[in-house]
RNA sequence: CGGGGCGUAGCGCAGUUUGGCAGCGCGCCUGCUUUGGGAGCAGGAGGUCCCGGGUUCAAAUCCCGGCGCCCCGACCA
């Protein structure tokens, strides 16, 4: 780009490619759905500012959401970590599917959604006074190889929702911070963060894996979820010894996190962050993603710049688009399928007629109509697949059934007693009669 | 790399628990009938039961070893 702009006028500018991509994928599956060959449709845009950024942005954000309609897909947008690719503001156009990958949290209210890895919830609970929690000191509780929370649970006789868990994070800084949460659910490690590995555990040995506990822990982050804080009982955390757990663990008067946030992976039922009522979770199959990349990379690149209004050199705010196309063709039988097979949206079906010769073989008629109709329909433009073959009718009409050619143009001794074809939506399944001269003329109706 | 499952006719599978004639559906071949919703009847062909070894009068079946495939997880712009 860079050579080809130099100047805020010739600014905005979008690019795109559609090629084959390779990925090492660990575990290719589902067919279409994720393998290592696939083709990828992918666009940039360039912009001289943030705000102008965020117009392209939303130019190709709309753009996808028209995509998907014609494709007769549907697709919600949700919010989603960035991953490796980096930036900050990004969407993931989710298609709900039973075979999907992904799942996201959707608001039943507001219609707020984001993927699992990035939602958040609300605990519309009053914080508890820590005084107010009648509980002696913490006390030691021998837990000999009790290292999970099912252990813990099982030894001591206590739910899992009374054992606080204890996550060894290093932080988008670097600090060791340590995540505590309800024992019932699962750790959601912000973006950015990463769980302890075998060389941290063995760089912080004062941190014993299976019984961590933020008590009397020194130069180490604790934050806690949202839930601790207005939990009115005490905990069994873990002691940082071996083998040893704490009892009567009180938050706020033996330990303070230093801050609360939402650090659980979002349930079914868990409250909207944006207004509070319930969530739900939807499976789901990434079908696009949109980034706003900022100056994530042109900030990192030497010529990654134009020449701005007032003279200086200033890098590209960029965002980045893709939607995956073969994926896409696995989304698009998920969406649009029947009992009989699949049903093809007109904009993408390989064919938009199938014309059905029935008894061809024993009636010269339907033999000439059909081959007249077949030339006819291919001069007025429509793209046609003839079965001529000699089965019966029944093949013919499953077979067609199957591969879900929106149109089914049936030539037969039955219509042409009355000088009629029948036109069938694969879509509808509605029938209706044409006059043969309507046919000949190349027209469906 | 962990966990689970599977391997028997062209395809899909049952049979393996409790060792005892190699089975079913679809497909295929022949004949007759049928022909607007995946035809019917009759007859027929088709097997290295993944491979190797062992136990046994006898192994698809039990034991040991190997190979292959699938699913789940780790992974994933």
């Amino acid at each position: 780009m860079s050579g080809e702009v130099e100047s805020y006028r010739q600014l905005p500018v979008t690019v795109y490619q559609i090629q084959s991509k390779f990925r090492d994928e660990a575990r290719p599956r589902s067919g279409l759905m994720r393998g290592r060959e696939f083709t990828m449709s992918d666009s940039y845009s360039f912009d001289a500012n943030k705000e102008l950024m965020v117009l392209s942005y939303q130019r190709a954000f709309d753009a996808y959401l028209r995509i998907f309609e014609r494709l007769g897909i549907p697709v919600t947008p949700v919010e989603a970590v960035s991953g490796a690719i980096g930036g900050d503001v990004n969407h993931e156009f989710m298609a709900p599917s039973l075979v999907g990958e992904d799942h996201y949290a959707s608001c039943s209210n507001c219609g707020l959604a984001a993927n699992i890895e990035a939602a958040t919830r609300r605990v519309d609970v009053e914080r508890v006074d820590p005084s107010s929690i009648d509980a002696p000191a913490p006390s030691d509780v021998a837990t000999p190889d009790a290292g999970t929370i099912e252990a813990v649970s099982a030894l001591l006789g206590v739910s899992a929702a009374q054992i606080m868990k204890s996550i060894a994070c290093i932080d988008d800084t670097g600090a060791v911070t340590i995540i505590v949460l309800p024992g019932d659910r699962e750790a959601r490690v912000p973006h950015g963060w990463r769980m302890f590995d075998e060389a941290d555990f063995a760089a912080h040995s004062e941190l014993k894996r299976g019984f961590i506990g933020p008590v009397d822990l020194d130069n180490v982050r604790v934050v806690g979820d949202l839930a601790l804080a207005s939990a009115a009982h005490p905990y069994v955390t873990g002691a940082n010894r071996v083998d040893t757990h704490l009892i009567n663990v009180v938050v706020g008067r033996d330990f303070t996190p230093e801050s609360f946030a939402s650090y659980v992976v979002v349930e079914s039922g868990d409250l909207c962050s944006n207004c509070g009522h319930e969530m739900f979770l939807q499976r789901s199959v990434e079908a696009a993603h949109t980034f706003q990349l900022g100056l994530h990379y042109t900030s990192k690149m030497k010529n990654a710049t134009f020449v701005s209004e007032d003279g200086s050199e200033q890098p590209f705010w960029m965002g980045c688009y893709g939607i995956g196309v073969t994926r896409l063709l696995a989304v698009l039988a998920e969406a649009n399928h029947d009992e009989l097979g699949l049903i093809w949206p007109e904009v993408v079906a390989p064919y938009d007629v199938t014309l059905l010769a029935l008894g061809a073989a024993r009636n010269e008629k339907v033999a000439e109509v059909a081959e007249a109709a077949y030339e006819a329909l291919r001069n007025a433009g429509h793209s046609v697949l003839y079965d001529d073959r000699d089965v019966s009718p029944g093949v013919k009409f499953a077979d067609a059934d199957l591969l879900g050619v929106p149109w089914r143009v049936m030539v037969g001794t039955k219509g042409l007693e009355r000088s009629c074809v029948e036109v069938r939506s694969r879509a509808s399944g509605q029938t209706t009669e044409i006059s043969l001269e309507t046919l000949l003329a190349g027209q469906l109706s």
